[in-house]
DNA sequence: TAACAATAAAATAACGATATTATTAAACGT
DNA sequence: ACGTTTAATAATATCGTTATTTTATTGTTA
């Protein structure tokens, strides 16, 4: 579920996806807190729907893992500690380093448009607020691996990048973050993928990840 | 919702649960076909419950790739097909091999202990009713890969897995399968394991997977 | 500690609105 | 005038709402 649905956010047609797409993005600003129960009757009246598509949006962020079940005694927030953070963070450089070898493998005309298009838009998108700059910088890591033809490799991917926004905010925006030196690691990733020069976009990738995984490392508060 | 739900299967509690796993056996099974539609009302007297648990169920099932949804237009078995197959085969050896890896890295004593037990069971169940098989072969390629400390690996494990079981089950009981020599393969793959040698195991369990997949692939009747 | 009361989750049922699919009838061109 | 296409209508099913019941957990009090 958490694949290709943001193009549709903004037009979400039924219920069920506008529930689920506000209570994702409730639960990966940080809006709810890890652990917090999620009673239907309350999320009912908050996102003025009834209770079919209140369940139905737990159980999809429940497989996204974002919200926890157990049985009988309902829902919560799931929980998040600094072990899973470094789990999402191994995870992230393996899975995708297989995905973009491969995207980089099996790159078309078509895809290096995309990527192009992606690094562009993400590029003017810097000093925009944090929700608009959030979207196309993962269109932009999204674009990089898109041509991995591996829908559910992608669908990984996606989960993985959406559980590390999560902790991203939890570390708050510290305002040195995106100024550091990302642009130019994004630019310098852009670069080897375009020239297809897939062990140093994989260096670089897996590189970008860690020093940002150890910068926000530091600034969790949680266990 | 893939992962860790066995243990319990036979004393789910919910209704939910109980619907859940009982669409997800037919569906892997094969009796109920790809693309074949999903309706509510059917599938309400069929598990002889209310619409609420179907709904549940099948969302939970669409996030494990087994149905589809389309809006407004329900829910269907999700669509088969060898490209897809082959994408769980290369999938399973990246993953599982990563998995693997970190698992022996990380062997413990009782890792050990749950693996020989594992090994032991699924030795005992060759000649058992496939579905009782099916459940220790499960467990033992599980606990392969259960010392490597990442949940949401072992996640993708479990769901890739289950994907590929369906596969299994399109190609036919083909008498000669069990019986070829997976017995045999299985045991040296544990031997390594024990021994922890790693880059042997890893290859055997690769070569494993080709082996049969390249075996099943010739009995697929779709495209 | 045990029994009881309060709370909330899980499930059922009945209903209404909306969208899709199937059927039928009319219009059109060859 | 016939067959094909198009349009309108009817039937079906999904989606969502609301209300109610059952059941399990939690909190309180003797």
């Amino acid at each position: 579920m958490a694949a290709n649905d943001e193009d549709i956010s903004r037009t979400a047609q039924s219920t069920t996806q506008r529930a689920y797409l506000a209570l994702r993005d409730a639960i990966l600003s940080g809006e709810i807190a890890p652990g917090e129960r999620l009673k239907v009757e309350t999320l009912k009246s908050t996102y003025a729907t009834g209770a079919s598509p209140v369940r139905e949006a737990l159980s999809l962020l429940t497989s996204d893992q974002l919200v926890e079940r157990r049985d009988q005694r309902g829902f919560r927030v799931a929980q998040a500690s600094k072990e899973q953070f470094e789990e999402i963070l191994n995870l992230r450089c393996k899975l995708e380093d297989l995905a973009l070898q491969t995207s980089l493998m099996k790159a078309t005309k078509e895809w290096e448009d995309r990527l192009v298009l992606a690094h562009h838009h993400m590029s003017r998108a810097y000093n925009a607020p944090a929700k608009e700059f959030e979207e196309h910088h993962k269109a932009f890591h999204m674009a990089l691996i898109s041509a991995c033809e591996s829908p559910i490799l992608l669908r990984f991917c996606d989960q993985l990048y959406s559980l590390n926004v999560r902790y991203r905010n939890f570390a708050g925006k510290s305002k040195g973050y995106a100024k550091r030196d990302v642009a130019e690691e994004h630019n310098e990733i852009f670069q080897a993928a375009v020239d297809r020069d897939t062990t140093r976009a994989s260096e670089l990738l897996a590189s970008h990840y860690r020093i940002t995984g150890n910068y926000l490392v530091d600034l969790l508060t949680i266990s």
